[in-house]
RNA sequence: GACUGCUUAGCUCAGUUGGUUAGAGCGCUUCGCUUACAUCGAAGAGGUCAUAGGUUCGAAUCCUAUAGCAGUCACCA
């Protein structure tokens, strides 16, 4: 490096600036590639090329996002907390894996999908599953290289030779294998239930992915007989197989096991009259049209009742959502539309009695869609919960896990306490097939629908099909199936013989991301399982605790015998700055890229993070970013400052200021707090004290002592590379870029900040 | 109806196992382009910490009740 010291204070400022290339603003564009780059050619993030292999191992496994989904500021707030949670560890030493990851999302990818194909005037039923499914996956893969090279923008520092996607071979293979274990340990049936099916969907739900929303609708007081039924869904009684009344009820005692003739528009029936104490009878009238098929509750009254019940339930309505043949002259109209005519219908005969029309109930909603659940009965695979729910209440009580979020943990062990055995099919085609087989000899009752080979569609039951189509044509096109209740199968990889069908049903997307931090790191290099699991935090917005943190839980035991996690982080939802939840319609959406763009990743992260708190809410806005933006440029310039002013001669020398030992004992303090702040995962009190400390206590305290030499320069730059080491898991960028110019400078010794010694 | 949170400055939020004068950002007022930074600096206004009790030498912090807001669950024929 040339020797300045002969030239004028004010040559040499100018010069050592162009030197170092250092402009009055932080310029975060152009740096954030080039420190990418650096980090990049470094292989800076993988465990296997640094030194602190053989430590203390810090694993954290990246929530897989949809791999269909463009980044969102949830997205971004996950990747900050992890990044900083990830970054510190590095730099404490540890052996540290950052695992990143993406997911199918089954139904919401397949939805996507299909709205695709509906603008194009198709639908999926013009397909067979093999052909849709080879669609959907070249969709999801251009889709997904963005979403992927969106997270390395915002610095998130994971591994990527690392990458896992939920239906990759060998990620299924060990989901089948869980299944098999799950069967063989009698985990595993096979029932006919009321399941949560969603018509325009095509699919069923599980009970925590149906959406409850209070809702105006009507009630209608219907005639049956000499009684009357309250009920919001007349289109359901083409499929009444009783009626029911309180035990008590004094109105209603003659009627009891007594068989009575109902009027109907087009026919009457009789229904038998049935006492049974859920029926509350100060709602409505007190009476009950139990209709098995299209009722969580009827469906239980008909189990304790099948006795009394001689007719066999019926649908009324099919899983497309039109009225089935039961329906009388109704057949075939959508279920809203068959209502109005009923209704109508009702109101010639004189069958209404009142109708009330400021009736207030709650409606299950499809999450996805939000059209009204329909409860229909479906032959699915369901796994036996309690066996797996109870290792984690264990746990949970003896603080073998510790939940990060505002009561979160309480909320956690509840749903453990009452989680109902967990459907796992759907039906859809995107999604990992259930590994089971029919034989078709044996099963000859299967209901199948497949596209013959002039893509003409064919359906019913596989005996009679195989009268025009060989088996192997029949799989080809084959669409969907349904195997009887009771039905042998076999589980298994690869079709165990030529008289065998497979399942078309595939698993919950959360059955296979249940396994997540086991499949993840059992299939990368061969010792990464002994050598990162159990992983230690598992870090996810408290909207998906039930859905994933909860099932991850009870999965990870049941595989591998350990808890897949010990530390849970929740973080909360991202609001807009007036701390209202963010909406396209709303227009308040946050775009973490326009950000980037606009403010640099740096200030993204910082505005996210800093005065967050675990499970609560958070309110960002524009403000946010530039407060946050104004910091990075703050810390540009502080360094910029001290290189510019420094005299490295007085370096060597050793000086005693009057503020050097205050000084050095706060930067002490305040390494010591920031420590303490992130082991105790308050991330967002942590960037508020960095910010506080760095700004108003060396900023504008420090340098201005050092300007009237109450400070040694030496303890300046020691607090400059300080500052740089604590702020470099937060704003990682400016941090590194100006590490690079301090080595330059010969200043500092480690290659990289993010390899550096934490403080 | 049950559970879980939240209520602190005009706005959005912190407040690190109870401890002097309760903090930040934005906004507001006044002044300043002083050779790191105007994406800045200096000074300032602004809070009965939802309400009422209690525990304590001491409470924004712990306990009880009430109110408002939010989320989740259950019932709803």
């Amino acid at each position: 490096m040339v020797d300045f010291f002969f030239l004028t204070n004010q040559a040499w400022r100018v010069i050592i600036l162009l030197h170092m290339n250092m402009d009055s603003r932080y310029d975060h564009l152009k740096n954030e590639e080039e420190m990418t780059k650096l980090w990049e050619t470094l292989e800076a993030f993988n465990p296997d090329k640094s030194d602190n292999r053989g430590n203390k191992p810090f694993t954290i496994i990246m929530p897989p996002p949809n791999a269909n989904d463009p980044l969102h500021v949830g997205h971004a707030m996950f990747i900050s907390i992890e990044d900083i949670l990830v970054r510190y560890h590095r730099m404490l030493g540890d052996d540290t894996l950052w695992l990143p990851g993406a997911d199918h999302a089954g139904i919401e990818t397949q939805y996507v999908y299909e709205k695709k194909l509906k603008k194009k005037g198709r639908s999926r039923f013009d397909f067979d599953r093999e052909t849709l499914y080879q669609n959907i996956w070249n969709y999801v893969q251009e889709k997904s290289d963005v979403a992927m090279s969106q997270i390395k923008k915002l610095g998130a520092s994971v591994d990527w030779s690392r990458f896992k996607f939920t239906l990759g071979e060998d990620v299924v293979d060990d989901v089948l294998n869980t299944f098999s274990k799950l069967d063989s340990e009698g985990l595993v049936y096979r029932a006919n239930r009321l399941v949560n099916y969603c018509t325009n969907c095509g699919t069923a739900f599980s009970n925590l992915e149906v959406l409850h929303q209070e809702q105006k609708s009507t009630l209608y007081y219907i005639k049956y007989g000499p009684l009357v039924v309250a009920t919001t869904r007349p289109e359901t009684r083409f499929a009444d197989v009783a009626l029911a009344v309180h035990p008590k009820d004094k109105r209603y005692k003659k009627y009891v096991d007594k068989t009575l003739q109902v009027e109907g528009v087009v026919k009457n029936y009789s229904l038998p009259v049935i006492a049974d104490d859920f029926v509350d009878p100060k709602f409505g009238t007190g009476v009950v049209k139990i209709t098995p098929y299209h009722d969580h509750n009827d469906f239980d009254f008909w189990q304790r009742h099948k006795d009394e019940i001689k007719t066999k339930p019926t649908k009324a309505i099919n899983y497309d959502g039109f009225i089935t043949e039961a329906g009388e002259n109704y057949k075939g109209l959508k279920a809203s539309q068959a209502r109005k005519k009923l209704v109508k219908d009702l109101k010639k005969a004189d069958l209404i009695e009142k109708v009330d029309l400021n009736y207030q109930n709650n409606m299950g909603l499809c999450y996805r869609c939000k059209k009204p659940i329909e409860p229909l009965p479906l032959t699915q695979f369901y796994v036996k919960v309690k066996p797996l729910t109870e290792p984690v209440l264990e746990a949970l009580d003896k603080g073998e896990i510790v939940v990060h979020g505002a009561g979160h943990d309480k909320i956690l062990k509840h749903w453990l306490e009452i989680l109902e055995d967990w459907n796992i099919s759907r039906q859809v085609v995107w999604g990992i097939r259930i590994p089971v087989w029919y034989n078709v000899e044996k099963c000859p009752d299967i209901q199948t629908t497949y596209l013959g080979k002039n893509g003409k569609k064919h359906s019913g039951k596989i005996s009679k099909l195989l009268k025009n189509d060989s088996l192997e044509t029949i799989k080809q096109g084959l669409q969907t199936l349904s195997a009887p209740l009771g039905s042998e199968y076999k589980i298994s990889k690869v079709s165990p013989g030529n008289k065998y069908i497979q399942e078309t049903d595939t698993f919950d997307t959360w059955f296979s991301s249940s396994q997540w931090p086991v499949v993840t790191l059992k299939n990368n290099q061969p010792d990464d399982f002994d050598r990162f699991y159990p992983t230690q935090v598992m870090e996810t917005g408290y909207d998906i605790l039930m859905f994933w943190v909860m099932r991850m839980l009870m999965m990870g035991e049941f595989i591998t015998g350990k808890l897949p996690f010990n530390n849970v982080y929740l973080h909360g939802l991202i609001r807009d700055d007036k701390g209202e939840k963010m909406s396209k319609s709303k227009n308040n959406v946050t775009n973490p890229l326009q950000t980037t763009e606009k403010y640099g990743a740096d200030a993204l992260r910082m505005a996210l993070v800093i005065r967050s708190s675990a499970g609560l809410d958070k309110s960002v806005g524009k403000p946010d970013f530039k407060a946050a933006r104004n910091l990075t440029n703050k810390i540009w310039n502080a360094a910029r400052y001290i290189l510019m002013s420094l005299d490295k001669k007085s370096l060597k020398e050793k000086t005693d200021k009057k503020y050097d030992q205050v000084f050095e004992e706060h930067l002490k303090q305040i390494i010591e707090s920031i420590t303490k702040q992130i082991n105790d995962f308050k991330i967002g009190l942590a960037a508020e004290t960095l910010y506080n400390e760095f700004w108003h206590w060396f900023c504008d305290e420090c340098i201005e002592k050092c300007k009237k030499e109450d400070l040694s320069q030496s303890l300046l730059l020691k607090g400059l590379t300080t500052f740089l080491k604590l702020l470099h898991p937060f704003t990682p960028f400016v941090t590194e870029k100006l590490w690079q110019i301090l080595k330059q400078e010969n200043l500092v010794e480690d290659q990289t900040l993010a390899l550096s010694n934490w403080p």
